[in-house]
DNA sequence: AACGTAGATGACTGCTCGGTCATTACGACA
DNA sequence: TGTCGTAATGACCGAGCAGTCATCTACGTT
């Protein structure tokens, strides 16, 4: 059983992670100060301190935390679905709604490219998670004949590529189109990448 | 007819862009430091600053300098293409071609995805320009036949999303392979997306 | 109610960096 | 070769920030 200490812990670092999000989303992840995040979590920087070793490590957790729970999400979506147009689909869907929802957590995520070099978002255990995903789907739509048999990474990554895309393009439009018709167009596209010519 | 003192003046902020382009492809732009690009180019730090009123002025600079020329290579590549297909095939290879013989360039590039919000690279004025291209491109497509008739911006993201990422994993990987490989693999893509089902 | 302690605080320190400017080096010209 | 004006220099300043720690607070225990 989890001591009345550790109960504590575990919601004072949530609360200090959640409030990091909202302030990366609002300042940018280097423009974010360990001021900021304290103020917006209503504490004092230096119990930010007792909780995390250090800024950076605030940072990490923060983004770990809140792509697990999207990758989830994507992994249910499309646990039942028979075809690979079903999947993407669900996919897309669940993807964009998700990024509609929670717009901080969708700037946290552009923010997550920010970090320079070999660190990017690409190399993001779970940008890596969501990729594999992605390549399982497009192997077994492979298997089953619905996709044309052609390299899976460069596929999945492609595919990836134009959701992000087009979500990007949703949060940045002032008002955006309704999501069924971006659903529409990125399903509708990648389908027809995708399939055999008939 | 140039004074001595322009011609110098331009060298001097050349120089000093060039500089600027090496360093910020080694450590990322929010990490370079005014620092970091006088003594990349050999001079005081006040010299720097006679050339220009500050540091965000010298990276603007920098980035307008260096992507023009790639607009530019890629707007020649295209120009005698007669069919939407040879466009994308000549419009891909150049850009990868491009970013292969110049990663400072490429780094760059990436970095100008780094600030955060409004201003990013999807704003730039480059990007902008580049993504008009496609978009042109795309239309004349529809109207020959070439393209089916679909939203053109989105068809216009969306490409320049599969290109940039395909790309970005060259560069990334340590030994990627033969840029024929990539350049089929995304006009292949591109072309089953585009093109009408017959 | 008195006490002890884990937990919270925020002033403080040391450091980095953008931008300035008094001083110096250089080269053109007489 | 000496003089003068312009370009270059780098020590310096002030702002901002990560991380520390002496001090305080509030709550559980007796």
């Amino acid at each position: 059983m989890k001591t009345k200490a550790a109960v504590v812990e575990e919601f004072r670092k949530e609360s200090i992670c959640d409030a990091a999000m909202r302030v990366v989303a609002r300042k940018g992840m280097k423009n974010v100060t360990v001021q900021d995040i304290a103020d917006e979590a209503g504490v004092a920087k230096g119990t930010v301190y007792i909780y995390f070793q250090s800024r950076d490590e605030i940072l990490a957790r923060t983004m770990e935390g809140a792509t697990e729970k999207l990758v989830e999400k994507l992994a249910d979506a499309c646990r039942e679905c028979r075809s690979f147009r079903d999947m993407m689909e669900r996919r897309v869907r669940t993807q964009l709604q998700h990024f509609e929802e929670n717009r901080d957590f969708f700037r946290l995520y552009l923010a997550m490219a920010e970090p320079f070099g070999e660190r990017r978002l690409k190399q993001h255990p779970t940008y890596l998670t969501y990729l594999k995903q992605l390549e399982t789907i497009i192997r077994e739509g492979i298997e089953r004949g619905d996709v044309r048999d052609a390299d899976v990474g460069r596929l999945a990554i492609s595919i990836a590529a134009v959701v992000r895309e087009i979500m990007l393009n949703r949060i940045v439009d002032r008002d955006p189109p309704p999501i069924d018709d971006d659903v529409r167009f990125v399903v509708d596209f990648v389908m027809r990448a995708v399939e055999e010519k008939q």
